[in-house]
This record gives C-alpha cells, structure tokens and sequence, in this order.
RNA sequence: GGCGGGUUGCCCGAGUGGCCAAAGGGAGCGGACUGUAAAUCCGUCGGCUCAGCCUACGAAGGUUCGAAUCCUUCACCCGCCA
C-alpha cells in the first residue's frame, strides 16, 4: 500500500507543521490509518481555499487510507476566533442548511466504494447531545487555561477587541471531534490547513491524556499568492467558490488561468495530480515561453475539470478561446456566441431603444452604478466588439449586431459580457 | 452598577463649527507597457435626471445662517473596579 504518500506529499509541499512523520510513516505501514479532516459551514459553499485540503485527503485515500470528512455542524455554530475579530453568529437554521450543502460537495471528492471507502460525518450528532456539563467535566478539565492563552490567535485577539468565550471554546469543541473520531473509527490522524495546527493538536493532547494513544496531526501550507492574497480571493475580493451558482465554470476558469507566473507551478502542485515530470516540463514551458501561459491553461483545464466536470470545462475552454483569441469576432458563427457567451454573464436589449454603453454595462452587471459605468467610459475602459467606445453617448446600433444578434460588451481588459439585441 | 476611552467611506486612519463627499495609506477599478502574468507609471475610487442635486461621519433629537466637529438622550464596543 501507498506508504509513499508522505513523500509525494513532502515534493508537492503540501507539509506545512506535523507530529512525528516517522511515527506517521509506521502507522501508515501498520495496516489502513483512517484520517479526518473538517469543514465548517460558514458560507454556502466551499471555496478554492478549501479545495486543496479535500485533495489532500484524496491523496491518502488513493494510497489507500480511509477518509473521514466532517461537515462541522456543531463548530460552524460556535466559530473558529481568526485574528481579524469576532465572527457573527449564524442562526442555527442558517448553519444547518449550509452544513447540508456543503456535505454534498464534500462528498465529490472522495470516493465511498471500496474497503477505504471514505465516511461522511457532522460533529453535531455527537455534540448536540452533550450537556454542558459533561462537557465541562471530560473535557474542559484537560485544558489548561495558561496553554490556551498562550495561543497566537488568542494573544493577538486578547491584545485588539477581545474574544467571547464562545469562540475561546471553539479548540475544546475541536478536540473532543478528533477524541470522538478516534474512539469510534480508530482515526489516527488529522489534517488541515496551518491555521489549523493548534486545533489540531489540542485533539492529539486530548487523545494521550484520556486514551493514552498516540495520533498524528499534519497540516498543509496557508496558500497564498505571490502578494500574499490567499488563495481563492478573486481580485474583486469575493471567494472562488465551488458551486457554480454563485462562481460560474467560466469565472472560476478564468480565475486560474489568471494566475501568476510566481505562482502557478506551486498551484499546479497542490491542485492537481499532474506527475512530477509533466510539471518539471510545464515549468520549463513557463520558462522559455512564458507568454504561451501552457502552465496558466493546464492549472485551470485540470481544476475546472475537477470541480465542474469534462463537458462544462470544453464549454468554458471554447468559450475562452472565442472570446480572447485573437480572431475577429464578426467571423464567429451564431452558434459560438451562443455557446461562448452563455458562460458569461448576459442582458437582452431592445435596440430600438438604442441603448448607450452606459445603459449595456449596467444591463449585463459589467458595473454597479451608472457613476461606474460613466467612469469607465471616460476612463477609456469600455469596449463593443474589441472596440473602444469614444463617449458616454455611444448607442447600440443595428450595424454593431454579430451574428445571432450579439454584441460582446467589455469592461477593461477580461470582464466579458454579452448583450442580445432584438 | 460605577469610572474612563471609543464608534468616520470596502479596510486602516486623519479631521474638534464653514475652505469636508471628508487628508493619508491599503484594497478595488481604468489606462499605458505586456502574455487574459508580474513589476512600474498615470488616472480613478458614495449615488443620481451629473458644471447641479441627493445621501453619508453609531442612532435619534437639539443649538447655529452653517455641524463629522457643540449639547442631550440612546445603542454598541474596549479597559479598570478593594
């Protein structure tokens, strides 16, 4: 079985912290370790931050571990404290249905079949139980206050605004997940992403001092950009998310074959299971032509094909190709604008209205206001068929129609829009 | 409960009666240069029926010709309390 997967693990750099890897590697060796990872529900969907640690699990699934995904139901009540402030509380209605959606994505990436077939939990089946003084007595009593203090996020947070014993508590609830995954299915080890670690060894202290059993913790890298944006923030600052409601195919194509130069072979190592010598050859690509952007295309037709699936990654590939190729668009067939553009966001018009690049920009969400539409124009920025409009009094005319009725509206250099007139 | 400090635009933060749609920085957006990259430079950055008007400096009310700035009340946050 794969006792190698530290090491694939280790080339692709996706160890960040971990306990002892030579423990690990016995216990891997030992016969199928079951691991765990959770996901709290605290949006609708996960988003690309997320993604690389279910792959991560995916990896020792297919080296033969047993996975475990959590959907935190009871965690995603409480919130994990982050450096930046007290989160709000969502209602219960509201983390439940979210706990729900973001099962079934979960549940995508792992595969049920098989002696290692990977199981589905929520920590509010056992957490929701509890009394509070159960859990106050075989569990609180474990932590010591003086360790919990000493935590990074809780210094700096005790040092700004403060934190709610709410979220204080949030490592005990955490632990005791990882107690209960180990009593219940023997799981050894936990991953996560960095930002994770202190939790995560809040459980492992937590399986000695009760069980006397020694577990695992690994944590993968905080992945951040070449300017230190984590990853999956688009650069209009919202999440890269996985349902295609609300990043469409095509946004989340585009927003990896916008990656960086500095960064896209690291990505190409985290996100997809592309070898180490096709990546060493997309490296030398990036190289010796980087304008080619061979390793920008691969990133993102492996990732699309990943998350959204082969048809609607060759429908947003043609898409791009229509839209940002080099060709002129009065040379596309109806039937590629249609299919090019109903990955983009789309208005209808009536062109007896002979509506202004103002009135197309609002229509098709191109800008927010007519303030922004207005300056965009002045500012040279908005485009019709890859030409420039020279004014805010620019109307829609029959003889800019493409074929189909189409015209193909532009927001600076890549936020595409069509507009069909009748 | 008491005392003290605070609440400004997406974020940080200046502003203590008119010159404030509000300094400065960051983020964002557009342009130039490019490779749908980075860096750099320039511009922009509340809304609208746009040389004007409307909305905005925690909320409500008040003083004043005029308030983010003064007064009152309220809400929330932070700190301290033998």
């Amino acid at each position: 079985m794969g006792t190698n997967i530290l090491d694939e693990l280790e080339w692709r750099g996706l160890i960040a912290q971990s306990t002892d890897l030579d423990a690990l590697r016995r216990d891997l060796e030992g016969g199928m370790l079951t691991l765990y990872a959770g996901f709290d529900p605290t949006a609708p969907s996960l988003h690309a931050g997320n993604l690389m640690l279910l792959l991560t699990l995916r990896r020792f699934q297919q080296a033969g571990a047993r996975p475990i995904v959590l959907a935190g139901g009871a965690t995603g009540l409480i919130g994990d404290p982050r450096d930046t402030g007290e989160r709000t509380l969502n209602s219960a209605e509201t983390v439940s249905e979210w706990a729900g959606r973001i099962r079934g994505q979960l549940e995508r990436f792992v595969e049920f079949d098989g002696p290692n077939g990977a199981l589905v939990v929520n920590n509010l089946d056992w957490t929701g139980k509890q009394t509070t003084l159960e859990f106050l007595r075989d569990v609180g009593k474990h932590f010591s206050i003086n360790v919990m203090l000493n935590r990074e996020t809780v210094r700096r947070r005790l040092a700004g605004d403060g934190m709610s014993y709410t979220e204080f508590s949030y490592l005990l609830l955490q632990s005791q997940d990882y107690l209960h995954l180990y009593r219940e299915y023997g799981c050894k080890l936990q991953i996560g992403g960095s930002d994770q670690w202190g939790n995560i060894v809040g459980g492992v202290d937590l399986i000695r001092k009760v069980e006397g059993a020694a577990v695992h913790a690994l944590t993968t890298p905080l992945v951040t950009d070449s300017e230190g944006r984590k990853i999956g923030k688009s650069t209009g600052g919202g999440n890269v998310w996985l349902d295609p409601e609300m990043t469409t195919p095509y946004a989340w194509y585009q927003y990896f074959i916008n990656v960086a130069d500095a960064d896209v072979i690291r990505y190409l190592r985290y996100f997809t299971f592309l070898s180490r010598e096709e990546i060493d050859e997309l490296q030398r690509e990036v190289d010796e032509r980087p304008f080619a952007r061979a390793a920008q295309r691969r990133l993102a037709e492996e990732l699309t094909t990943l998350v959204h699936g082969k048809r609607a990654t060759e429908q947003v590939v043609a898409a791009s190709q229509a839209l940002f190729g080099r060709g002129d668009l009065r040379e596309l067939d109806a039937g590629t604008l249609d299919a090019a553009l109903a990955e983009v966001p789309h208005a209808d018009v009536k062109i007896s209205e002979r509506p202004t690049i103002v009135d197309l920009l609002l229509a098709t969400g191109l800008s927010e206001s007519r303030s922004a539409a207005r300056r965009t124009v002045a500012e040279g920025g908005a485009y019709v068929n890859n030409t420039k409009v020279p004014g805010e009094d620019w109307a829609l005319g029959e003889e800019d129609l493409l074929a189909g009725g189409w015209a193909v509206v532009r927001r600076g250099k890549r936020n595409l829009a069509g507009v069909r007139a009748s």
